[in-house]
Order: structure tokens, then sequence, then C-alpha cells
DNA sequence: TCTGGGGTCCTAGGACCC
DNA sequence: TCTGGGGTCCTAGGACCC
């Protein structure tokens, strides 16, 4: 059996951790530049506020609805998720970190483990210990266990937010009941495409044939396919490196300004080169991309990009740097408003098996003293302590986050004091 | 005025080889 | 008039995920 857990509203929940007086009552959590809602509370969402919405159109019900709006805290997120994970492996060993807020679990062996039991202590743990509600889904598959999950998380009483899928009357009524577009794997596109054929349900999509499945979706569709009807096509898959690293960002104000661009190409790759130096890899291509605002139609648009590949491997954050902005200046047309931009790194290799030229300059090793003094000291120190002079020393860029929570979980300065009275 | 930021994998088609 | 058959590799773009 596979278990999926996952957190609840993830983002919302975390804000509340700290604020419980906002339990029951509409939260939404705001992406970068406090864009757009990226999570909602079950409150907030039953006010009509869909995934993805812009937050300046919503105004009037935020205020309106007394609904309390946050600016994206991922470093709180990321650490209540990593302590999420570390109780999960005390109840399964064999785990895969799926995203944010979201585990599978592979409970072979278990078989004389009550494994409803077993998740509703996982659940009962992860709340004690963090205040994070949860839900599990459990079945011979990763996609039923997807189903199983969505099925918990909606009958929270019925099923104590653990649903088992693990007889085929429970596997055929689940199908039957649950809509096409909510299928791990369909998206907008699919949707669209079955359900002008009568395909409604994951049952419909079970009884079409695996050719025409196949024809229409190719070979992931197929493998959905047959996930749905109980036949195992993926295991947990390892934690493998990444194979890009990107750092993108919209800008809060348009610019046609070459040097506001250099500056800020010159942080997004300083940003990507400590991600990659992170996970204890080089990068070989350097690619950066600028673009226009897609949001206004009448103006003229520009997208596009360049990669550079580097000579040798390397880390450094002051050649990868240099390389973007030589990739900026391939790409730069000065008659453009730009957006936004961005650097992605890729064809990684492990830093200790690096294939060096014998005619080119190792920037990487050459680099790599003072790399490993910066990120130490950024790590210690706090986020962009030390940076490139070509970065932004005046701190002049900053992020729209007018409703930042507090580090309290990772910042000795933010720590909650509790006073006995 | 204001609309995010990461990732993964697959496929079709072109260019090239013998 | 008639113009093979089998590969590989790379790339851009699509579709999906959170």
């Amino acid at each position: 059996m596979f278990g999926l857990i996952d957190g609840n509203n993830f983002y919302a929940s975390c804000e509340r951790v700290f604020r419980p007086d906002l339990r029951n009552k509409p939260v939404v959590v705001l992406s970068n530049n406090d864009g757009c809602a990226i999570a909602r509370s079950n409150e907030a969402k039953a006010l009509g506020i869909p995934m993805g919405a812009p937050a300046f159109q919503y105004q009037q019900l935020f205020l309106q609805n007394q609904v309390t709006v946050f600016s994206a805290n991922f470093v709180l997120y990321g650490d209540i998720s990593n302590r999420m994970v570390s109780i999960c492996r005390r109840y399964c060993k064999d785990l895969e970190v799926y995203s944010i807020d979201e585990s599978f679990m592979d409970f072979h062996g278990y078989d004389y483990v009550n494994l409803q039991k077993h998740c509703e202590e996982l659940r009962e743990k992860i709340f004690l210990g963090l205040d994070i509600p949860t839900s599990i889904g459990l079945a011979p598959t990763k996609t039923l266990a997807k189903i199983a999950n969505k099925i918990a998380k909606k009958f929270p009483e019925k099923t104590n937010a653990v649903y088992l899928l693990d007889s085929p009357t429970k596997i055929e009524k689940a199908l039957k009941w649950f809509p096409l577009e909510d299928i791990w794997g369909i998206g907008r596109r699919n949707f669209d495409k079955f359900s002008k054929i009568g395909v409604k349900t994951a049952w419909d999509f079970c009884q079409l044939p695996e050719a025409f499945v196949q024809k229409e979706m190719g070979i992931l569709g197929l493998r959905m396919h047959k996930e749905l009807l109980g036949e195992k096509q993926y295991d947990l898959s390892d934690m493998r490196p990444k194979k890009g690293i990107a750092t993108t960002r919209t800008f809060d104000k348009k610019t046609n300004q070459l040097c506001v661009l250099k500056e800020r190409i010159a942080s997004f790759a300083f940003k990507s080169s400590e991600k990659l130096r992170r996970q204890q890899s080089c990068c070989r291509f350097v690619t950066v991309f600028i673009m226009t605002d897609r949001f206004q139609r009448d103006l003229h648009q520009y997208s596009n990009s360049f990669t550079i590949t580097l000579p040798n491997p390397s880390s450094s954050a002051i050649e990868i740097s240099k390389a973007a902005q030589l990739a900026l200046d391939k790409i730069f047309l000065p008659q453009f408003q730009y957006k936004k931009a961005g650097v992605m790194l890729s064809e990684f290799v492990p830093d200790t098996q690096r294939l060096t030229s014998l005619f080119d300059e190792d920037f990487f090793a050459k680099h790599q003293p003072i790399m490993q003094i910066m990120d130490k000291m950024n790590k210690r120190l706090g986020a962009d302590k030390i940076k490139l002079a070509s970065m932004d020393i005046q701190k002049t860029w900053k992020m729209n986050q007018k409703n930042l929570s507090p580090r309290h979980s990772t910042d000795l300065q933010q720590i909650i004091i509790v006073k006995a009275e």
C-alpha cells in the first residue's frame, strides 16, 4: 500500500500556528509581490476566493469579510514542512517528499499493522507537535492514494481524515464518484478533450480502451489508466538532485534600463548559484531570460532567452554572474519595458566529479574558498549579508510584502517569548 | 496601479549518420 | 515516370504538478 499525506491548506495552516486567534476565520496567503492567492483556509474558500486569484481584484471582498491576508513566508513554511517530514519518517521509513506539503509513504511489509490506526496516530502526532491538520490516503497505487487522500480531506468526520482504498468494491465506488478533472495527471487540456466525449468521472476514464488512451495522452495517460485500475506503475522516486535550478521574479515596476536589469540578473545568478552549491553540484549551462508584461496586451511584447556554456562546470557565483551578464547583453533590446526576468542553471555534475578542460581556467577551484566563506557568513548572519559588488548594495529592491509574518521558528531574534503572569 | 515561482517528463520533428 | 530504410541525437514546446 502507498500512503499520501498532505497538510490541509498548508500555508494558511502554517500562518495559523502562531495566530491561534485565526482559527475558523478566513485566511489567505499571497504569492511573492503580494500578487495572487496561493493558499486559502476553508473559510476563505467558502467565500469564493479561487486559487490564483489576483489580490487587487479581491481587495473589496477581503475587507468586507475580514479576511486576514499574509504575504508568503517561505522560510516559515519550509521549516514546518521539514518538521512534518521528520515525524512522518518515524511512521514510515520509505518516504518520498513530493512537495513542500506532501509526502508519499511506501507501506510494503506492514502486513501486520493496522494502517488505518497507524496513520491516525501519525496525524495526531503531527497535530500535537506542529498544530498542522493533515489528511492521509492509502491505496495500492500512488494515483489511487491521491484519490483516497482527497476523500479523506472531503469527509474528515466519516474517515477520521484517513481513508483506506483497499477493496475492489471501495475502489469502484470511489472512481464512480471522483471527477475526471481532479485525477492526478489530468490537466485542463485533457479534461476538455475527454469531457467532450462524455467522460466525466475517473470510472468513465477507466472504461476507455487502453489504445485510445495512449493515442490521446501518450505513455503518461496509459500509466495513469493502469494505476487507476490498481496496476502499480510508479514506485517512490529516489531523492535525485535537481536537474534545473531557477531564480525568477516579476518586477514591481516595468523597466527598460539595461543597468537595472544587469543588477537584477546578477542577484538572480547569485541566488541560483547558492542553491547549486547547496546541492553540491556544478552546472555547465547558464540561461537568462527577460520578458515584457504579458498582461498588457496593447503594448509590444518581447521575450527572449540566451544560454551560455561555461568552459568548465562551475558553481562560482562570480563566474555564473559574469556569464549571465553576457547572456543578457545578447538579448537586451532598449525599446521594450521589461516586467520579469530570471536566471536558470542546468546540466549538473557533482562538484567532486568534474571533467575540466586543459586549456580554460578553472574558476570553480579558484573561487571555491571564497564561496565557502560567503555561504557560511550568509548562513550565520542572514541571507544577502555578503554580496557581489554587481548586486543591489543599496537594497533598493524590495518585494511587496505588506503582511509578512515573523520567522518565529527559524530566527532567534524573532522567537516568541512566553510570559508567565 | 495591482495578475507567482518553482519544477518534471514526454513528444514531434528536424538534422544528421550509414 | 521512377527517388530506401534504418538508425541516433537534439531541441522546442506542450502538458502536467505543487
